[in-house]
DNA sequence: ACACCAATCGTTTTT
DNA sequence: CGATTGGTGT
């Protein structure tokens, strides 16, 4: 008799649930039953193998996947076997670094700076060490940092590495950032991991602990983590060897954040006894979504060899429209949203609209607003990183740790309180020659007992008063920690720091600002009734690790507008996705990079997105975007859909003919006409143009979106038009691989042709 | 020290 | 086009 367990698996689902005491790896294409698997494998491990829930651990990337199979298990598994530890592989670290904090000179009470923090820390260093080279920004400098922190390459190694001038200087300022952090007990992401890793590394009665309490490690989305990740995935395992990863090397879109595919690629080389199940049987979309996402990925490289296949239907095609500029490819969007609804045959939940970028989102949203459409954006302006917001969290941080430089210097004049920038460079300069906290100078200076001179400092009378009071105030604010619940804290921090007068007097949008304050009091409150732990530090640690509580609400039926990348992992019976445009998508950025894998890795995030839809699929670009009206090529990725399975949606004579023999050239011709399409036409709506489309810009004689006809190069489209004295520079994209030239208007002859 | 205005600049994804 | 920086005047 098969256990209950098993039932409703296919063969593979069953031999990935079933092998235990063995390396896994587990490939898991897009719609395959990933979460069923280990949901399933963790019930097999607790029922059938007797395994305490306790000694199993599930890694995640994100939040959203560790909660939702949290509840995925305790809905399979009933409360009583609760004790499974399913959390980020981030909060995972800042857990036990907590628990072993003395253990290695790391205060207990560590504040973890998030990207503007780690930022506004660069910034400040870039002009103490007083440099400035074009190029050299200090979000690039801060992105080689994390980039090698990711790899594990220390600063003092990344120093003797270093090559030319820029990578010295890069290198001193990776040794000053670490030094800062250090300073002010302080880690950064990247050190949640590698902390980790060496207090392992160093501790091996540490390491033997935690192996001795997870003896069943699985990770969820392999192929997002990177080289710290999977170096600690092994320390944690090797007693054991019970190692399971579960991943799709297709699906990794996160490289920039030092994301390693090749962890994945070559997990079976480092592990040679383990045991690869393919899950290949698609149980999301149909057919026709399934092939164009195969024809789509399969041009990459960087894969691992597996066809998807589905029992589900044909479906309907694949519906390519284009629209004149953004304005007009929202109207389609959402005008087709509004009949799809209308009709009765979707609800607004079922529907999404991807894009590559955040800012995609506006022109969107203007047409939902226009259309009367309910709509949620998913992650767009984060709460936490709204700017009240980190500001009340700063004050908190100063108050849970005196050393937080970034955090002092943040509110140490917010609301303004005389301390100008002349004071706080002085400060800091001090700090830096006692090599100690800004507060600790300000102690040193007020306690009586120092060993610096107040006089010699150069500080002002009045700036002395102001930082005494300053002082004072963030005393007595530690005095309330003990005394009163986090939202009063909060509650007495907005009204005597000043901070509640100052945005009342300041701002327009008080109102909105002030109820942002509320919801950080109340998310304070509920996080005292949730957490037994429920200290300062705690919750400052689940406002920088856990974020954005609950984002994607699904209650309630709304249209569902999210990036590309945020969209991993969900699924819908409608997917737009919009921008298929050479620059968008593909960003200019890997277009423009001399790395191809970057290329690659906007095919998958491609792939995701098309993978992502159930029945009907939308791919939409613009002939025109951006504020200049910049004309855009298809995307390269269109190329690689097969004709036969697509129809065209286009909506009015003029635009439809140069547009589509634009689409066309780019397309593949030969699979264009092989076979007339299969299905049933659907209803295309009409496109009604109750909008007037902005004007193209006249110039002296083509503009932009013109055809033109060219003795030589043959039929092509202006997409660039630069105005001379009494002549116009034109660039002219060609047909038939012909390419995109610069022609001087007057000497290139070009005609106008319909 | 601070507020306001102008100019510039640089355009991705986020635990 | 938007946000951030820089300079000005009080």
């Amino acid at each position: 008799m098969e256990s209950a367990i098993l039932q409703g698996l296919n063969p593979q689902q069953k031999k990935a649930v079933q092998t235990v005491d063995l390396p896994l790896l587990v490939i898991a294409g897009p719609g395959s039953g990933k979460t069923k698997v280990i949901t399933h494998r963790i019930a097999y491990l607790i029922y059938e193998k007797n395994i305490s829930p306790f000694e199993i651990l599930g890694l995640t990337f994100t939040n959203k996947a560790a909660s939702e199979m949290n509840e995925r298990i305790s809905g399979l598994l009933d409360n009583s076997v609760a004790g499974v530890t399913i959390s980020t592989f981030h909060s995972f670290c800042a857990m036990v670094l907590r628990r072993e904090s003395e253990k290695f000179g790391l205060k207990q009470n560590f504040t973890i700076y998030d990207d503007q923090d780690q930022l506004s820390l660069v910034k400040k260093l870039v002009k103490q060490l007083d440099f400035d080279v074009d190029n050299v920004t200090p979000r690039s400098l801060l992105s080689q940092i994390s980039k090698a922190k990711s790899k594990m390459v220390g600063w003092s190694t990344y120093q003797e590495n270093a090559g030319n001038y820029i990578q010295e200087f890069t290198a001193k300022i990776y040794e000053e950032y670490e030094a800062s952090l250090n300073l002010s007990s302080a880690l950064d992401f990247d050190d949640l991991l590698l902390k980790t890793y060496h207090l392992f590394k160093d501790y091996p009665e540490v390491v033997s602990k935690y192996q001795d309490r997870f003896k069943y490690v699985m990770i969820d989305e392999f192929q997002d983590t990177n080289i710290t990740q999977y170096a600690i995935s092994k320390q944690l395992s090797l007693a054991s060897g019970n190692l399971a990863v579960v991943g799709d090397p297709n699906q990794s879109i996160y490289s920039w954040r030092n994301a390693d595919i090749h962890n994945i690629l070559s997990f079976h080389d480092d592990f040679p006894t383990a045991t690869v199940v393919n899950l290949d049987q698609n149980y999301r979309s149909t057919q026709t979504i399934l092939e164009t996402a195969q024809n789509l990925i399969s041009p990459n490289t960087e894969k691992f060899d597996q066809k998807l296949w589905t029992d589900n239907s044909k479906g309907q095609p694949i519906v390519i429209g284009e629209g004149y500029n953004e304005k007009e490819e929202s109207e389609m969007i959402i005008s087709e949203i509004n009949n799809l609804v209308s009709k009765g045959e979707y609800s607004l939940g079922d529907i999404a609209i991807m894009y590559r970028v955040n800012s995609q989102s506006r022109a969107l949203e203007e047409k939902c607003i226009k259309y009367g459409i309910k709509y949620q954006i998913v992650g767009s302006l984060k709460f936490y990183q709204r700017l009240e917001i980190k500001d009340l969290i700063a004050f908190l941080r100063l108050i849970n740790n005196p050393d937080d430089d970034v955090s002092l210097l943040r509110v140490i004049n917010v609301p303004p309180r005389g301390i100008g920038q002349k004071t706080l460079s002085i400060l800091s300069s001090c700090a830096v020659d006692n090599k100690s906290s800004i507060s600790n100078v300000l102690d040193q200076i007020f306690s009586g007992e120092s060993t610096i001179e107040i006089k010699d400092l150069g500080l002002t009378k009045a700036a002395i008063k102001n930082l005494f009071n300053f002082r004072e105030m963030i005393a007595d604010f530690k005095g309330y920690v003990s005394k009163r619940s986090l939202p009063e804290l909060i509650e007495i921090i907005f009204e005597q720091s000043g901070y509640k007068n100052h945005i009342m007097n300041e701002s327009e949008n008080f109102q909105e600002r002030n109820e942002n304050i509320r919801e950080l009091i109340n998310t304070a409150g509920y996080f005292s009734k949730e957490n037994t732990n429920d200290s300062l530090s705690a919750f400052l640690e689940s406002v920088s690790l856990v974020g954005d509580t609950d984002n994607l609400s699904y209650e309630g039926q709304k249209l569902t507008l999210i990036t590309l990348h945020q969209s991993k992992g969900l699924e819908f019976p409608v997917v737009f996705i919009s921008g298929l445009e050479d620059g968008m998508l593909p960003h200019i950025r890997s277009i423009e990079s001399e790395n191809p894998s970057e290329l690659e890795e906007e095919r998958r995030l491609c792939y995701v997105g098309v993978t992502r839809a159930k029945e009907k699929l939308y791919l939409l670009r613009s002939f025109r975007r951006g504020f200049r009206g910049e004309s855009s090529l298809p995307s390269r990725f269109l190329a690689d859909i097969t004709r036969s399975q697509v129809v065209s949606w286009n909506f009015s004579e003029e635009k439809v003919t140069q547009s589509n023999n634009y689409v066309d050239y780019q397309l593949n011709q030969d699979e264009y006409f092989d076979e007339g399409p299969n299905y049933d036409i659907p209803d295309i709506p009409e496109y009604k143009d109750s909008e007037p489309v902005d004007e193209p810009v006249e110039f002296n004689q083509f503009k932009v979106g013109d055809k033109v006809a060219h003795k030589i190069f043959g039929d092509g489209i202006i997409i660039g038009c630069k105005a001379l004295d009494q002549d116009q520079e034109l660039q002219v994209a060609f047909k038939d691989g012909i390419g995109i030239k610069k022609l001087l208007g007057s000497f290139a002859k070009l005609e106008e042709i319909n």
